[in-house]
DNA sequence: TAAGAAAGTGAAAATATTTTTACCATGTCA
DNA sequence: TGACATGGTAAAAATATTTTCACTTTCTTA
């Protein structure tokens, strides 16, 4: 990267780097004019010959979309895909089972919260039934990320997601004298104690990430 | 929609499906071949047919990815673009002209948090600075999506995002007595009152969603 | 002020990508 | 057996996208 960009020149690389962001890939030579008010898609070929002179681009030449900006070390690498998570149905969410069969949504999350190459394949949306953590910042409603693991897998004092009696519910996860320990963050719940693979409490997994849409 | 479907076309069928909620777009043949581990672009062109018969799927004959799913009725649009919204630096937040400059980062959030087509270019995403609202579940680093809009507009009691002393913080909104304060809902805050437009307070938008990445 | 760079227009040519067609083979199943 | 599903090869057709060509306009600047 050397050469100073033109005022026009900059407005490509910039529509170029907000276009990667939204549609995770680079535009067409066509889409850039479009955007540029440029009619000619040899008038953006030219700007990207210069962009790519000073260092700014580069190209695969005769690539369909093969444009690479060259300084952009963004935080989350643009390439990532978004995954799309399923939304457990209330209805069928208090069989184990059927958790992933029919559900209501999907929605898209940032792999910002999926640390460490968390493996989208193995997470899913759940949604708060109660209060019982509003200690915690959790209220009944709110969105949670749930990473589906085995319980005997889960640290004690962990967030987790479970189903009890046909709610869905978050709740810190403590083991200890071979029962499982359901606290809640709220004076007016009480902790509920399970033995192992009670039919009636069953632990979907720990709560990575809480998403909350406000009125 | 009417025939059963072989297991191989349930397979592509279910293929397109996730192809689309990942994407936001059909696959093209060669990509639901490699998927299914068909080599030949045609053995999947039978099978998108078959589904065209049996009625799960229109086609737009020619068009690249012109692949349609019928029964589909998501609550959320597949085609809707996944908008990426800014991350305001700590450091930049406190002037208020510097907001959209030099984000730190770009969060994509599912439009299902921007209702009513509330437009993402007037969105942006803050962290919150202190504990001020913890008694409403947002605490010190929760990500706050702000709808950025003159404080004028707002009512009474909104949750709003503002910028004092150098730092970004949640709070109730009222405007009385040609004063704003900023309420928190933490026993161990105080409200603080302004007069309007004192340069030390600067409402930035209204909160719209809330989202926490746990460790 | 003449030369050069930047920015364009419009059309045509060249490539890439994707869909369609034609034809062949195998297996299943009523 | 005959209809249908599955899959393969190869090539043709259609579409999408990039590249080139010829020529214009508008600045900038030595």
């Amino acid at each position: 990267m050397k050469g100073r960009l033109t005022a026009r020149q900059n407005e490509a690389y910039e529509f170029i780097r907000a276009y990667q962001r939204r549609h995770r890939k680079p535009p067409t030579l066509q889409e850039i004019g479009e955007a540029l008010g440029i009619r000619s898609t040899n008038g953006v070929f030219k700007l990207l010959q210069a962009l790519e002179k000073k260092g700014y681009l580069r190209r695969d030449p005769g690539a369909a979309r093969g444009l690479h900006l060259l300084d952009t070390e963004d935080p989350f690498a643009l390439t990532d895909e978004i995954p799309s998570l399923p939304v457990v149905s209330r209805t069928a969410s208090h069989e184990p089972e059927r958790l992933r069969t029919r559900p209501v949504a999907f929605l898209s999350v940032d792999p910002f919260f999926l640390p460490r190459g968390l493996d989208p394949d193995t997470c899913l949306i759940g949604r708060a039934g109660d209060d019982g953590m509003s200690g915690e910042g959790i209220f009944k409603g709110d969105l949670l990320l749930i990473e589906e693991t085995p319980w005997r897998t889960l640290n004690n004092r962990e967030l987790v997601a479970c189903l009890v009696g046909e709610l869905l519910l978050a709740r810190r996860f403590v083991f200890a004298n071979n029962r499982i320990h359901l606290q809640p963050a709220n004076r007016t719940y009480l902790e509920e104690v399970f033995p192992p693979d009670d039919p009636g409490c069953y632990i979907i997994g720990r709560i990575r990430a809480i998403f909350r849409r406000l009125p």
